[in-house]
RNA sequence: GUGGGUGUAGCUCAACUGGUUAGAGUACUGGACUGUGGAUCCGGGGGUUGGGGGUUCGAGUCCCCUCACUCACCCCA
């Protein structure tokens, strides 16, 4: 049977995880989960493809665009992978006006982008998404900011910065300072990588993108000397976006968020081109890996589907950076395996026995694994220990015959003998 | 998509300026130990040195192409 082979291979950018690896996931995303559903929001799943005109209908991501990866469907129409769950849900919105507003909702899903691959970056990688839809209050804001706050603060993070702005005052100091509106999105982008490249790099790039210097000029300095909301109240007065913001903060207080957590940052403009108001980013300081979190209020993202508009709020949680977060900062949890025991098999003759102590273990709840083969103890021993599966019970012939099994603790090396009638109470103690 | 770096056993890495049959640790497997795992000792399998072409008496090593990974740019979770 010589058999050509087919070479194995993941998807670039995309990949398996074993069950060590799995177990850890679970055990983070309900801690998520359940600071989540603790603020009182429900789980909704969309599917991972959606037509292409609902993805990118009215150019919703913007220079983001060409990373959805796109094909056609069996009949030929335009499809393409989620990108993000923002969308999505603004369809599911559009399509359930039966939904009791405001809607709270949580997604935990893979998500998928044409990127190119690198330190924490991947093509196929899961988000964890709250929003608030149908709320115009920053009450919407402060609730998604303070569960974002809640859940780094279990899992564990001290230093992490929730970085705060608003688009509406991005809005306004752009028109203040003479820049018109069809660069706006180039501005963003090039202001949102200050940290990076610096106030000169941003305007090198702005005068690459058609804005010239003597106009980038006086919007930079600007932003170069209001730290706080207060200086730009001097030079945007009344402003809405800074109004917003002010109240805002005041909610976070309400909320008990560590005032030293999060902070306004006239600089963050987040890339995708769906925000409307308020935006937000977490980031960590160790290890350098982008942004962790990402959000902000999307007020006529739904409009698209939709003849009148619903507000919405939302963030995102990056799964995997957060995981390589962890990891770095020594906060993950160790991983547990959750199989008790093992049952080994003594011979053939002695299965029906061994099988029937797996059984009764499974029915009282105790996550056992029975040997499905007929190889020597010393290999199934060695089995259970690779799996640092803590128990081994033996039913051989002498345990047969005396109505007891073996039961060997993996970690001490001591084992006893113990009759059948006391299993259940062994059972419930080791469980 | 553009530019740099790296590709040797499942994994981590060796192999002087090109020079016999590409090694080691680990993992896997068998035995010492026929009712018991982590230690020790002995044995075994496993490689078209990412793939293709070229230079040379001779290429893992030099040159070209290609692919993969990776870093930076771009952009973001």
């Amino acid at each position: 049977m010589d058999k050509e082979k087919v070479k194995p291979q993941v998807v670039k950018g995309m990949h398996d995880r074993m069950p060590e690896e799995m177990k850890r996931r679970e055990k983070v995303i309900g801690i998520i989960k359940e600071v989540f559903e603790r603020h009182g929001f429900l789980p909704i799943e969309t599917p991972a493809i959606e037509y292409l005109e609902v993805l990118s209908g009215k150019n919703k991501y913007g220079e983001e665009e060409k990373l959805i990866y796109r094909f056609k469907d069996r009949k030929g129409r335009d499809a393409g992978l989620r990108f993000d769950f923002t969308v999505p849900l603004s369809r599911v919105i559009a399509m359930h006006p039966e939904l009791t507003m405001p809607f709270k909702r949580y997604q935990i899903q893979p998500v998928w982008r044409g990127d190119a691959p690198q330190y924490g970056r991947f093509r196929e990688f899961h988000q964890c998404d709250v929003d608030i839809v149908g709320a115009q209050s920053m009450l919407a804001e402060a609730e998604v900011l303070n569960i974002t706050y809640e859940v780094f603060k279990t899992l564990g993070f001290k230093e992490f910065k929730i970085k705060i702005n608003n688009r509406k005052i991005l809005q306004s100091l752009c028109k203040y300072s003479g820049i018109s509106p069809e660069f706006e999105f180039a501005v963003y982008r090039a202001m949102d990588k200050q940290e990076r490249i610096g106030v000169d790099g941003v305007a090198e790039k702005l005068e690459l993108n058609g804005v010239p210097q003597n106009i980038s000029g006086k919007l930079l300095n600007l932003l170069e000397d209001c730290k706080t909301l207060k200086d730009l109240e001097q030079v945007i007065p009344n402003d809405e976006g800074i109004q917003e913001l002010t109240l805002l903060f005041d909610y976070l207080k309400d909320f008990n968020v560590n005032r030293k957590l999060f902070s306004f940052d006239p600089w963050l403009a987040r890339g995708l081109d769906y925000y409307t108001g308020p935006i937000f980013e977490v980031v960590v300081s160790r290890p350098k890996i982008g942004s962790l979190a990402g959000g902000g209020r999307f007020d006529d993202l739904i409009g698209v589907f939709l003849e009148k508009s619903i507000p919405a709020v939302g963030i995102t949680i990056g799964f995997e950076r957060m995981m390589i977060a962890l990891k770095e900062l020594d906060l993950m949890p160790k991983y547990k395996p959750s199989i008790r025991v093992l049952v080994a098999q003594f011979d053939e003759a002695h299965t029906s026995a061994s099988i029937s102590v797996a059984k009764k273990l499974r029915d009282l709840g105790v996550p056992t694994d029975i040997y499905t083969d007929f190889v020597k103890l010393s290999k199934q021993f060695k089995y259970a220990d690779k799996q640092k599966i803590p128990y081994v019970i033996v039913v051989g012939p002498d345990e047969v015959s005396a109505n007891k099994v073996t039961i060997k603790n993996m970690r001490t090396r001591s084992q006893q003998k113990m009759g059948m009638d006391k299993l259940t109470t062994w059972a419930q103690k080791i469980k």
